[in-house]
DNA sequence: CTGAAAGCGCTTACAG
DNA sequence: CTGAAAGCGCTTACAG
């Protein structure tokens, strides 16, 4: 018997089978290209069940030369204290997919944090077998460094950066866009806006570059401030605007800036103004951001790439429409 | 060079170097007792930075146990589907006190699933210098083998299986109870009864514990179903009471059902009765549980666990009295 | 003060 | 069909 405290190990096992460690080895890791016996396998299996035996993971992943490790980088931290963490669900479905296929996570904490300290956590990424990036944020010299050493990493939403090279899982906002706008154009609406907010980044100008391609006259306003005077929406509709399709985001702040707008103005939608978001709360029309598959996705990717599988870098995966009740067809006047 | 593609290793960087792959490991171990030529430890530092050196964490792990990984497992998802999320602020915590001791935290999947996925998981959880362990369940088996071990752990809640062996952190509800329960026997209440949900747990027991320890003839009341009739609290004022204490919990079901059937019987708190709550919703009269702080804390203990430095590993935190406008002096009649 | 050796607990070619 | 050996990338006694 082993000491009393100590885990058992494959050489006690060994022993008390009276086989070799290596034998122990083949049959508890379920080899199938090495044939023993059938009576060894039976008593080594025996063995280790009395022992309670379970495998040392570090051991396990060194001789394997595969930690199972994925990593996780967050750009902020991955449980914000801010309660409303509207990107909650892509790291659920990060969590759920990595169970799947039976991969650890690791999470580099730091990362919300200085410089250094987020240079450096960039950096132990590599004690993982690859990593999820998560965040607008692409620090161009570590990730380059990452990417040019052939370490396999995939970023969550589309990152043009670094020529391209980045692999990646974003949402098709471009296509989802056009049907948003298609949709409305359908219904009878000419005279549309289009409110965004006015930071820049892929996942904006996706958007616009749909809004613009099925509807080249609508009139884009960028929000410079967190509110937007009722006199804008009142003016919109004294231009005979009927349809006002806002940008989605994380903190939905332009959504609730038009919706307010709207509601002061006195106005309803969809009757005085069909109101659609791009990638918007659940429930408002639109369509919806499959944050839950693109973690799933990220997930496959990487480690498909980890195990140099064929496979395709750069994705984008379809949001579905939602038919929510702020899109009518637009007021006879 | 390392082959391109290859994480470098300390024999990389040993030949680079010149030195021998062992005086890699103590530079960049920061090994103290072994004392090395200054000029050797800064070409070793210099070399490894040029070559982006990280060392293997399975490597490390099996040699010695310093990977400055913590592991957490939480008995279910850690970024679960549902939104409303009432731990969050506990993996917050934790999150953020790992970060601040440089400690990188990996997330054992699979903890929600099958029970044989979840035994697994625990076990994987060597791979970690150490694990914080978060939910009520205690699989006997495998954590006793693990503390059993000498692996260092630590429940985040008091745990008082294994005949006590088990560290935790926990939020002293005895104390915080008794507390609530003298604020109301001060305003002048006489007549309360205690609601609590019908689970039995540590939480559970401790919280009402201290109520039973101030007011012995307090009524308690075990909830068996999500709603509370509007009779048994009509019942509870024909029956001079004055005041009602209820159990917080994760769900806040208890708290819900009697606010509910309060509303429902068309009374209001304070003056009909005073309504607290043990560990509620902030802003509620009662208490708070320091959940953040226990996060923080379950990761100092385990450091100094895994550093072998002297602690207590077993602590109660205090629970901040929270004055709400549920509670009152009673109605005189 | 420094280097060569053994060992952590496994897996996987490679001989018999 | 089976066992002995080498090796995964580190740390840490232990000789020089």
């Amino acid at each position: 018997m082993p000491a009393r405290g100590r885990m058992p190990r494959q050489t006690d096992i060994a022993r008390i089978a009276g086989v070799s460690q290596a034998a122990v080895s083949v049959v508890l890791g379920g080899n199938r290209t090495v044939r023993l016996a059938e009576s060894t396998r039976r008593r080594v299996l025996e063995v280790a069940e009395e022992l309670g035996y379970v495998p040392h993971p570090a051991a396990t992943r060194l001789a394997s030369s595969r930690t199972k490790l994925l990593g996780l980088y967050t750009f902020r931290a991955a449980f914000p204290t801010d309660e409303a963490d509207s990107y909650h669900p892509i790291l659920s479905g990060v969590e759920d997919e990595a169970a799947a296929l039976g991969q650890d996570l690791v999470l580099f904490t730091g990362a919300g944090g200085p410089l250094a300290l987020e240079e450096a956590a960039i950096h132990r990424t590599r004690m993982a077998d690859g990593c999820l990036f998560f965040g607008r944020h692409v620090p161009e010299g570590p990730v380059s460094r990452l990417v040019g050493s052939g370490f396999p990493l995939v970023y969550i939403g589309r990152r043009p950066e670094l020529g391209g090279r980045i692999p990646y899982i974003g949402a098709d906002y471009v296509t989802a866009s056009e049907q948003v706008l298609q949709r409305l154009i359908d219904l009878g609406h000419r005279e549309i806006r289009y409110v965004r907010e006015s930071d820049e980044a892929p996942s904006s100008e996706d958007r616009q570059l749909g809004v613009l391609r099925v509807a080249p006259r609508t009139g884009v306003v960028r929000l410079g401030e967190p509110e937007l005077a009722v006199g804008t929406v009142r003016g919109w509709v004294a231009d005979d605007v009927t349809a006002v399709v806002v940008e989605g985001t994380d903190t939905g702040a332009a959504y609730r800036a038009v919706r307010a707008a709207i509601d002061a103005a006195g106005l309803s939608t969809p009757d005085d103004l069909s109101l659609a978001v791009l990638g918007g709360p659940p429930g408002v029309s639109g369509f919806e951001v499959p944050m839950r598959e693109m973690g799933r996705a990220a997930v496959r990717l990487l480690v498909d790439l980890v195990t140099d599988r064929p496979s395709t870098p750069q994705q984008l995966l379809w949001c579905p429409p939602v038919t929510g009740s702020d899109v009518g067809p637009p007021r006879s006047r």
